[in-house]
This record gives structure tokens, sequence and C-alpha cells, in this order.
DNA sequence: GCTTGTTTAATACAATTGTTTGAAATGACT
DNA sequence: AGTCATTTCAAACAATTGTATTAAACAAGC
């Protein structure tokens, strides 16, 4: 019982501190005094400082995942509106709904220089859903578009909203507060990302109709 | 001489060490070693490892400007080249041209975690060349846009290409070294983006013919 | 040639870090 | 109650870090 209990409560102290302090800057001694355990607990229960941080990194995808699952959509569902709930649920994930997104803050620093931890990362996580990603892209396009033009569109798609997550605070120094919180909610990035893909791939195929219906539109600024 | 000579030394040292290892990780130690100076000297010319780190920073992004210029268009330069060449400069700075990119992956990481230092460099650097876009975007789509969607288009534009930036490493992992050399050359992802964002924008108006003739395709891998 | 201001050098210091240790506490089973 | 394994705790350790200090080397001006 207490055993589980100080071991996931150094869990969910650590992946904040070293979301926002990164592996070097974040101290066990900072991290235990927040789980409220003895110093020696971490060494104890996960052997060194790596072996929390890897495991740390580890529950941050799942937690991610679990939060904003994908939709499931019908069988019937147009290629479109797939592509407009995986860009919104991807960057949902990204830029956070309700808590703040340490989870991907996290991981976003195992992409900037990639450890052992990422190369598992990728394979579990961000394989399957490019791969999702470009099986809606095929539909979208028919299948006699090459792999390599596919897979840059798939960057394209994710770049675009990655960027908001890498680059946030300086969207909010070029823009400024007021007109962030007007013209930059989750709802309406992730929909005109939406509408720049589409249009640039199939003109004239607009899913102005179908997608509010589709998906519900509850907008966290 | 020598004063300005091993200020200079521990200032080209510094740069790569903070790009690759971050602030903390990153030891004075480390950077006088490499600089083949004295222990003491960071602080006898910078007075701290903070104010050494903060004129890297600033020093980083000069050459990286003066590395790779923009481009200085003809007058009648249609608006299609225009973004061509802007979207092909900044992506040959983020990604590196030749030497191993070091300034970008240490301005990035201001990005990543905004200090005092970040602010500077988006006002002296960022919002400039993101009015030049802005500017362009607006030759090609009128003036009638309002501010919001210009940015937001911006935005995906500098997304796309800060993507292989951040993600360089997944990108690889994604695709395979193979297919990493053969189909994402500098050249070929600049003009990937500057097509897919074209056609987004304003369907039909192709730049297959003029963009060739005006920037050299030297290509680098 | 001596003095003066500047730069380099070696070493010391104080603080912080991850990790270890050994004893105290806890709780379950007989 | 007593024994045993498991968990907690406080303190200490060894290494590394940024920084300070002090003296030596050096250059320039008179």
């Amino acid at each position: 019982m207490s055993q589980d209990d100080t071991k996931t409560k150094i869990l969910v102290a650590a992946g904040p501190v070293f979301a926002d302090k990164g592996y070097q800057a974040a101290t066990v001694r900072e991290i235990c005094q927040l789980a409220d355990v003895n110093l020696a607990s971490v060494n104890y229960y996960f052997g060194d400082k790596q072996q929390l941080y890897d495991e740390a990194v580890r529950t941050a995808h799942q937690l991610c995942i679990a939060q904003v699952p994908m939709p499931d959509w019908p069988a019937n569902a147009s290629a479109e509106i797939k592509l407009a709930g995986f860009i919104r649920t991807m960057y949902t994930r990204m830029v956070g709904s309700q808590s703040a997104p340490w989870q991907t803050r996290l991981m976003m620093r195992e992409v900037l220089d990639p450890t052992e931890t990422c190369r598992q990362m990728v394979d579990d996580y961000f394989r399957p859903h490019f791969a999702m990603l470009l099986d809606i892209l095929r539909e979208l396009l028919g299948d006699d578009l090459p792999l390599h033009r596919l897979q840059q569109i798939g960057f394209s798609v994710v770049g675009q909203c990655l960027y908001y997550r890498v680059a946030g605070d300086v969207v909010t120094m070029m823009v400024g507060d007021a007109q962030r919180k007007e013209h930059f909610t989750i709802g309406q990035v992730a929909e005109h990302i939406t509408q720049l893909t589409l249009s640039a791939l199939c003109p004239g195929r607009s899913l102005a109709a179908d997608v509010a219906s589709a998906q519900p539109t509850t907008d966290l600024p």
C-alpha cells in the first residue's frame, strides 16, 4: 500500500519538475520535497535519478494519450472529418486542454535532444499516430502519391501544431496577449490548420458544413 | 590584442557547448578547457556564467543572420518568388547549410523556455522577420484579410520549417536514413513547404516556372 | 629601468549535487 | 509477544560546480 503510494507520489511530483527545469536543473531534493517523501526514497524505489526520469517520461505520454483520446469515427466518416478530428486531438494534446500540459513539455525535451528513452517513445507513440495520419491523407489523396510526399505533408501538419507547443511563448510575445486570447483558442487554431491543409490538398473540398456537427466545439483558450 | 583574443576564444567555445548541453549542464570548466584559457577568465571577462550565456545567445543569432542573408529581390519580383525565397532562407538558417548549426540549436533552447534574453531576441530578430513574411502574404492575398488570419498563416509557414529543426532526429527515426537523404534535402523540403502554402492560399497560381530561375538550387542534404 | 595597469595562472572556497549508510520505524505472520 | 522483511528517516559522503583570491607575468609610458 504505502510502497506504491510513495512511489507514485514521487512520480507525480517528478513529472512537472523535470518538464519545466530539464533533467540537469531538476534536483531530487526538490522533487522529494514536493512529493513530501524522504530524500533517499528516490534511490530506494528507482535506484537512480536517471531511471526516475525515464519512468517519468514513460508515464507522461501514457497520461497524454489517456487524457485526450482520439475520437472513434463512424465507419462512414469522411476523410475530411477524420483529418479535422485528428488535428484537433493532436493539437489539444500538445497545448493542453485543462491542466498545464507538463506531459508534452517533458516529451518535447526528449524530442529536442533524444536519448534512448526517446527512441522508445517514437516506436510506441509517434510512429503509430503518424501512420494513422498518413492513412487519412491517403484516403484523401488516393493511393498513387509516393510515400515520401505523404510523409512531407504529414510533417507539415504536425509541424503546424507543434509550433504552438514549442514556440507558444513567442507567439504571445509576437501577437500580444489580447490578440492571442481573442483569435488563438484551441478550436480556432485547430480549424485554421485543418482548413489550410485541406485547401492545399484538395481545393474545392471544404469541410465547413460537416465538421461542426462531427465534433463538439468546447473551446478553452 | 590578446585581451580580445581570449574573450572571443571563450565566446566561440561557449556557443556549441551551451547549444548541445543547455545552460545548466554546460560547465565553465569545459568551456575554458575547450577554449584553452584559464578557468578564471570567464569571470574576468564576463563577470558571470549567466552573462557569458547571454552574450553567447546574442552572438548566435547575429552569426545566424550573417551566414544566410535574405535574398534581395528585384523590384518586380512576384510575391510567389519572394515567398519561396523567404521560406528557403529561413529553412536553411534553421537546419543549417554548412557547419553544424549550433546557433539555431542555442536559439531554440531560448524559445523553448524563454528568459529575458529571449524577449530581446524576439524584438531584434523574430518580429522583423515575421513582419517581412506578413508583408509577402499580404501582397499575395490582398489587404482585406484581417491581421490575425495573416498571423495564423504566417505561423503555419514558420511552424512547418521549425519542425525539422526541432524534431529533426525524430524525422530521421521515422522515415529512415536512406529515405531522409533521398527525399528530404534542404531544397526538397523548402520547395514542398512553399508549394503546399501557395496552393493553399491561391489555388491555381503555381510557381513551378519562375522559382527555378530566381534562386540557385544548390542542395545540401 | 622602474612603475603602473592589465591580463593570466594556480589554487582555495563555499555551496549544491546525487548517492550511500545505518539505524529507527512499521507492519504482517506465527 | 516476537521475529522478520520492508519501508522511512536523518545524517554524512564524495564529487562537481561557480566563484573569489592572490600572486605571477606582461606590456606600456615616462
